[in-house]
This record gives C-alpha cells, sequence and structure tokens, in this order.
DNA sequence: TACACTAGAGAACGAGCGTTCTCCCCGCAA
DNA sequence: TTGCGGGGAGAACGCTCGTTCTCTAGTGTA
C-alpha cells in the first residue's frame, strides 16, 4: 500500500509537469491557467495544490522537466556521431530536426525568460543554468576534437541563433545555416590549432 | 492654435509610447498596467484611450518605435566604419556597445515575442519583420564586401545569440565573441570567394 | 455673469486569474 | 446498516487587469 503510494504520486506529478509543459510551451505560460491545466491533467485542483504549492512551482518544474529531456535528446544525437568533429555538428543535426518539428515554437527557456525572467529571479536562474550547462556541454565536446576554447563559444551563439530565428520567421533552413558555419568555424579553428603546434 | 494641436498630438503619442517602451522591456508587457504606463507618461486615462484604441495597439507602437531606433543606433555604428568589411563588423562593436549597458535586458523583440508571439499574431508578424528586415540588412553589408551570400545568415545567427545569451548569463563578453566569430567566417568566406573567381 | 463644452482624475465595472473552501459522494470498519 | 474519513469537483474569494463612466473644475464666449 506505501508502495503503491510511491508509485502513483510521482506519477501525477509527471503528468500535471508534462501537461504544463506542452500548455506552456505552445501558448506561454501567462496565458494558461490553472484550470486550463488542471483539465489537460486531468487532476482536481485541490490534488494539484498538494503537488504543488503554487503555480510558480510548477513553472520551476516544467524548466528542469525540459532541460533534462533537452540534454538527453541532444546526447543521444550526439552520441551516435562516430568522431568527436561529427560529434560536434551532431548539435546543428539535431536543432535540424527539432526547428523543423510542426510544434517547435523556439526554446522553451528563452520563451519563459522573455516572459518570466525579470519579475520571477527564480526563472532567471534556471534558464541561465541551463544555457551555461549548455555552453559547458559544447565547450567539452570542443576540447574533444582539439579545439582552441575560443571557439567553443562561438559555436554556442550559432545554437542560440538558430532557435530565435527558426521560431520568429518559421524558416527551417536556418539551422543548416548554423551547420554550414559551425563547420567553418570548426575547420579555421582546427587550422590555427595545428598550426600553432 | 491648430498647429498647436498639431505640435502637442503627437508629442503625447511619443511620450507613452517612449514610456511604455521603458517600461515594457524593463518588466514585461503583461507586468505593466495601464494605470502604471498612465502615471508614467503622466497622462490621463481618457487621453490615453483617446490616442490608442487599446493596449494592444501600444504594444505594436512599440515594436514599431523600437524598430526604428534599433535600426537608427545600428546604422550609425555602421555607417562611421570606413571600409566595407569594417561596416560589417561594426555591427557587433554595436552589439558590444549594447549589451554592456547596465539597462540591457536582451532583446525587446525576442522578449515579446516569447511573452506574446503566440497569443497576439500582430506581434509575431511585427518581430518576424523587423528580424527579417535586419538579416536583409546584413545580407547588404555582406555583399559590400563580397561575401558569398551563405555567409550573410550565419552572420545573422551570431548577433542573434549575442542577444540571447548576453541577456540571460548577464555576461558582456558574449558579444566580443561573436565578433571573433564573425571574422572568422567573413575571412572564410573571402578566401573562398577569391579562390572561385 | 451665465452657460456650454472640454478634459482630467480616478471611481467603477466586468472579466479572468491564482488560490482556497465547501459540499458531496464513495469506500471501509464496526 | 451506520458512522466516518478522504478525495474529487467546482463554487467562491480576493485580487488585478483592461476598459469605461462619472463627476468636477476650468475655459472661452455671448
Amino acid at each position: 500500500m506505501v508502495k503503491e503510494v510511491l508509485m502513483t504520486e510521482p506519477s501525477i506529478r509527471d503528468t500535471v509537469v508534462a501537461t504544463a509543459d506542452d500548455l506552456f510551451y505552445s501558448r506561454g505560460v501567462q496565458a494558461v491557467g490553472m484550470d486550463e491545466l488542471r483539465t489537460g491533467a486531468g487532476v482536481s485542483l485541490k490534488r494539484l495544490y498538494r503537488e504543488f504549492p503554487s503555480k510558480d512551482a510548477i513553472v520551476l518544474a516544467v524548466l528542469e522537466r525540459r532541460a533534462h529531456s533537452w540534454q538527453e535528446c541532444l546526447s543521444r544525437e550526439v552520441d551516435a556521431a562516430p568522431t568527436p568533429r561529427e560529434k560536434l555538428l551532431a548539435i546543428y543535426d539535431y536543432l535540424v530536426g527539432w526547428t523543423g518539428e510542426d510544434t517547435f515554437r523556439g526554446c522553451g527557456f528563452i520563451n519563459t525568460f522573455g516572459e518570466l525572467g525579470s519579475v520571477n529571479p527564480d526563472v532567471a536562474e534556471a534558464v541561465r543554468a541551463h544555457k551555461e550547462g549548455f555552453a559547458d556541454y559544447v565547450a567539452g565536446l570542443a576540447a574533444d576534437v582539439g579545439l582552441d576554447p575560443g571557439v567553443a563559444p562561438q559555436l554556442v551563439l550559432l545554437a542560440e541563433g538558430v532557435q530565435t530565428m527558426a521560431a520568429i520567421t518559421h524558416d527551417a533552413t536556418w539551422a543548416a545555416t548554423a551547420r554550414a558555419g559551425a563547420t567553418t568555424l570548426i575547420d579555421a579553428g582546427l587550422a590555427t590549432a595545428s598550426s600553432r603546434r
């Protein structure tokens, strides 16, 4: 019986967070009311407020979940690439796929930051942590290729720019543009790295 | 007397839009109420609603004003650069200055898009128009240098990435990173362009 | 002076939000 | 069968927002 509680309790949490993620991502946090979230998740309002103390807490849980799933999806694509150089480029292959999806509406972190970042410090911090995590991840991959450390943040900027421009212009070709730019930067970086050796 | 009306009337509009721009940019659109805007602009609510039919209309006016001022500030920096190549790099010099300002809180268009883009098609369109205008501007500058047309959108991505990352991480060095990346992309583009000639 | 008109200040209104409360039903023990 | 505890559904509450309305004071004119 205790075991059952332990098994169902997190599942409700997950349902709520997953539903909230979908709703918040597609329409924005403030455009989605608790009532709609309750209906979408099929949970009573009472239950909802027993799982989370407030809507803000749900927003943070959504960001945490999204950070995990983003990193997981990205790693899957990167890990599948054979060489360090291709692993680095796999980031942009992932972006090609993601920005091409019908449901793509930009980076959820950037959107939430624009909506709540200036008014909710916890949100701002969660977004910052995610973006710095991504930058560190790219830096690690870049180091594996033997790239000059200064190139990695440039690759990050290309990836971030894609998410913004693809969302705003509804144009899925930006990711391919980023991949081409990244290729140039990587090759140039490798050339200078080897010439310095 | 008629002349006086013609001179004061637009000034009230400008005051309202300028005030709204400041408030919306620093705290977000939905976090600023009409009452606060009214107080900030020193205008009666009645007058405010005679100038603008709704808050949405003010948001659009703010975006339009911001598009003009952005293009103006950017052009000033670009025009001051002596050579086409330096004009292109002046974009990033401008970003260095802007992202270093205390009041910098990211790109107002990206923020507003994240907040209202999915719920207000007019906002989404205004943001799209601005970003495509910027992309066209960069493409023009790149063409003046004799760059391959494929490089210009890569330069755009670097510029967009800067605005996102500088805002989120509160780190003003991203603009210099973008400038360095842009230099690499431009030089590589010029090399292939001349080798193809 | 008296009157018509305008404009400003802010009260008022209706809607919608996040959050809480109440009622009712169901399952279970005695 | 009867009392009881808990959970679900949604009504209710307090607040805030965008928008409108009302009241009042001031101004120009006959």
